[in-house]
DNA sequence: CAGCGAATAT
DNA sequence: CATATTCGCT
């Protein structure tokens, strides 16, 4: 960054999020090194902090203790000789009762976790940058004010006028109404009247003006993690503002920005509305779904809902990735949740087989779901997980990962059933509240015809939405006690996945097409499909000790398109595909991945220069709900396999039939704009429609290949290259073309030759993010196309 | 001046 | 509590 740039953003933040009193707020700084220390001070101090350094926490406590009453706050190091930022602050805590920043290069959500459990007020890992550190007044403020020392005494900061009354004559406006404006012109000129009447009575102070809560990254994460906790339909701000559990924050603070958030959603709604491809993808994305009815509730979507999978080859293609494997009577029981996520698609290329394998190698799928844009610090405290960005632009362009939520989720109700792996798609209620479409019908999946299904152990029981995803007659084999992390909507509608993890309180939860990992508290550890392994290292061993000698699961993540470890699921999601996995040495493994299924209405308007969408189906008298779903659960040491998948699959209820998707008029010439699926999705629709035999993937390679993906659009994987991870652009769409995907291709075409459904590429080397094997390549003419922030913020955000 | 986010009023 | 309005700022 360089010097003018910072000047600028330090006046913006100056300006903006940073009160004038700031220099009035004391810190002391603890660090055994020097260097750290050092540098800590002098960001603090470059944000106009007062700051007090010292190298230990005996000298910390005992500058306290001499100085007793000046300090705001404690930022310490974690890790110290004498004593480690733990025991600091449990004194800090008892003695001064001040509020204590934790810096440790530490990134274990364990650690993390341990600290904020035992009091620490806010965690950062190192290295530590500037803007880590340029909000931690409000940390002193918050405090202040839980001890109910005046708020005034920190803000009564020089040159900072109050609020001048404003005269009330010219609190009138023009012309309109002018009764009711007087009025309010007089009460509010009574109020200010009393208001100054009262600063003269109590203290000759200048006067209040609130320190502006600035909803950083971080206390919007958690602002969304409370929503998703509660619901958005019944996270009302006194909730909210409870379940965060930030001292000093108002609910008037969270009101405030709970309609701001509302205001959001309902734009992005209605942006969705009025674009099918927005609508679409923000209704479709992985994003989408998964998360208990946010927005979407009111918007008109069934419309966007005629598109559904042709069941019978959708069954085909689907069934084949169910897996059951050998059972050895172990019971892991599953508890859905919410959300109807069916978006899952098979892992492809995945080993799957019946037949006991402990040396093959599990693809080390992981999802992803965080932006490249994410790369800022924020990512590296706590929850991993993007956020809404609070508005900024830059933040929001972080967004590009949230494991977007799910709107409709509540809208369907649906249950799986299964007894030789039948869903049930039951009291679906898609799209507006009083919009019920399809209720009651039945999802289709076809079994598997060559591998019947052991009786299942499964035990699914009701979350909060009900979403069910049943498998009573599903079968699972673990060689291992039971588990007890709840994996919840497992890419597909396996939800919370109850299992017993002796020695964690790790849960598994999630609600997207991947996976997640909460701590008991809460927090996010690991997830999918918009939030990354802590660290955003590439392997990640999160120390679930899982019974049965298989200890360490680690978490593994293909990065995608950068070293960091930041996962793009933000792309994927835009291509309407995300996947994930997470697999331990041992072979414990979870796999999810999600396709989704988008109408074939963004298709490119050939010979227009302007990007046109061009609806190929006639909006729906009726709508279908179509998504299907695959999880994978390997556990064990590679004898135990788990896989579950399903259609589900409404009927076509609309009889205006879709009007063309002529594969023909799609050349390479034609690029594709949406998703591949979206196409693929079409055409089978048209091929059902037409009795046709199912067509080829709609796009052809840009250099004439006339390799083809297979239509088996639910078993795509896509990688997306990303140029430059730092860019504060999103990937033009229209920039990806396939450039090849020869394992699925030949999984498919061993599929349609009868063969072996599990196909393993033997070019699969274990990588599966091998870019020979599956790739959306990315076109370096055309890295970057702008995209508005609303679009944006639909995919992003949706979520929460 | 528009527009935002947050605060504040209704 | 939801919603409208105002405020301070860019």
């Amino acid at each position: 960054m360089d010097a003018a740039t910072e000047r600028s953003e330090f006046r913006q933040s100056s300006a903006n999020t940073k009160p004038s009193f700031v220099d009035m707020i004391n810190i002391l700084v603890v660090d055994d090194d020097a260097t750290t220390l050092a540098i800590v001070s002098a960001m603090l101090k470059t944000w106009s902090y007062q700051v007090v350094s010292v190298r230990n926490p005996i000298d910390a406590l005992a500058t306290l203790r001499a100085r007793k009453g000046i300090f705001d706050l404690v930022v310490t190091d974690l890790h110290m000789p004498q004593m480690n930022g733990f025991e600091l602050q449990k004194h800090v805590h008892e003695e001064f009762k001040l509020p204590v920043i934790m810096m440790s290069a530490d990134d274990k959500e364990s650690v993390i976790l341990k600290s904020l459990e035992g009091g620490v007020v806010y965690y950062i890992v190192k290295p530590v940058s500037k803007d880590d550190i340029k909000n931690v007044w409000q940390y002193a403020v918050a405090a202040k004010k839980g001890k109910s020392v005046t708020i005034e005494e920190i803000e009564s900061a020089p040159g900072e006028a109050p609020g001048e009354v404003e005269d009330g004559s010219s609190e009138t406006s023009s012309d309109t109404d002018e009764e009711k404006q007087e009025k309010k012109a007089v009460a509010k000129v009574k109020k200010e009247r009393k208001r100054h009447r009262e600063d003269d009575n109590e203290e000759r102070m200048v006067a209040p003006k609130k320190p502006k809560v600035v909803w950083t990254n971080s206390l919007h994460n958690q602002f969304l993690l409370a929503i998703r906790h509660i619901g958005l339909d019944k996270a009302v701000p006194k909730r909210i503002l409870e379940f965060m559990n930030v001292p000093g924050l108002t609910r008037e603070n969270v009101a405030s920005h709970l309609q701001k958030y509302r205001i959001f959603l309902k734009r992005v709604a209605e942006k969705a509305r009025l674009s099918k491809c927005l609508s679409e993808r923000v209704f479709r994305s992985s994003f989408a779904l998964g998360h208990p009815a946010l927005v979407f509730n009111n918007v008109q979507r069934d419309q966007y809902y005629s598109q559904l999978l042709n069941p019978q080859q959708m069954g085909t293609s689907i069934a084949s990735t169910f897996q059951p494997s050998a059972g050895n009577g172990n019971t892991l029981a599953l508890t859905a949740a919410a959300s109807n996520n069916l978006g899952s698609i098979q892992f492809p290329n995945y080993h799957q087989s019946s037949s006991s394998n402990s040396s093959r190698s599990f693809p080390q799928l992981i999802g992803s779901g965080q932006s490249r844009l994410l790369s800022n610090n924020q990512a590296n405290i706590l929850c991993q997980q993007p956020m809404l960005g609070n508005g900024n632009g830059d933040q929001l362009l972080c967004q590009a990962n949230r494991r977007t939520a799910a709107f409709g989720l509540q809208q369907l109700m649906n249950t799986f059933g299964n007894g030789g792996m039948s869903f049930g798609l039951m009291n679906n209620n898609i799209g507006l509240t009083n919009n019920n479409i399809g209720t009651n019908s039945l999802m289709q999946v076809h079994p598997q015809q060559s591998q019947p299904r052991q009786n299942g152990v499964f035990t699914f029981t009701n979350n909060p939405f009900s979403y069910n995803f049943a498998t009573s007659g599903n079968q699972i084999s673990s060689s291992y006690t039971p588990l007890s992390s709840s994996f919840e909507n497992m890419g597909s509608n396996v939800n919370n996945v109850n299992q017993q993890v002796p020695n964690s309180s790790h849960q598994l939860v999630s609600n997207f097409a991947g996976s997640q990992i909460m701590s008991s508290s809460g927090r996010e550890l690991v997830g999918l499909m918009g939030s990354q392994p802590a660290g955003m290292l590439n392997n990640i061993t999160n120390n679930i000790n899982i019974g049965g000698g298989y200890p360490n699961v680690s978490l593994t993540g293909a990065p995608i398109g950068n070293n960091d470890g930041i996962f793009n699921s933000g792309y994927m999601a835009q291509l309407g595909a995300s996947s994930s996995s997470m697999s331990s040495s041992a072979g414990f493994e979870i796999s999810a991945s999600s396709a989704y299924q988008f109408p074939p209405s963004l298709l490119k308007n050939n010979g227009d220069d302007q990007q046109q969408n061009v609806p190929v189906l006639p909006p729906p008298a009726g709508n279908v709900n179509d998504q299907c779903g695959l999880a994978n659960l390997n556990v064990g040491g590679g004898n135990v396999e788990i896989s579950v998948s399903g259609v589900m699959d409404n009927t076509i209820i609309t009889d205006a039939p879709p009007t063309l998707i002529n594969n023909n008029n799609i050349s390479h010439e034609q690029e594709l704009v949406g998703d591949i699926d979206d196409l693929m999705l079409s055409n089978l629709l048209m091929d059902q429609q037409n009795n046709y035999e199912p067509s080829p993937p709609p796009f052809q390679q840009q250099d004439g290949d006339q390799d083809q993906l297979p239509p088996d659009f639910a078993s795509f994987v896509y990688q997306v290259e990303v140029p430059d991870p730092s860019a504060d652009q999103v990937p033009n769409l229209d920039s990806y073309h396939v450039e090849d995907n020869a394992a699925n291709e030949q999984s498919w075409n061993q599929q349609q030759e009868g063969g072996d459904q599990q196909v393993v590429n033997p070019e699969f080397d274990g990588n599966v993010f091998d870019s020979e094997d599956y790739s959306i390549l990315f076109d370096p003419e055309h890295p970057f196309q702008d995209c508005d922030d609303d679009f944006l913020n639909a995919i992003l955000d949706a979520d929460m």
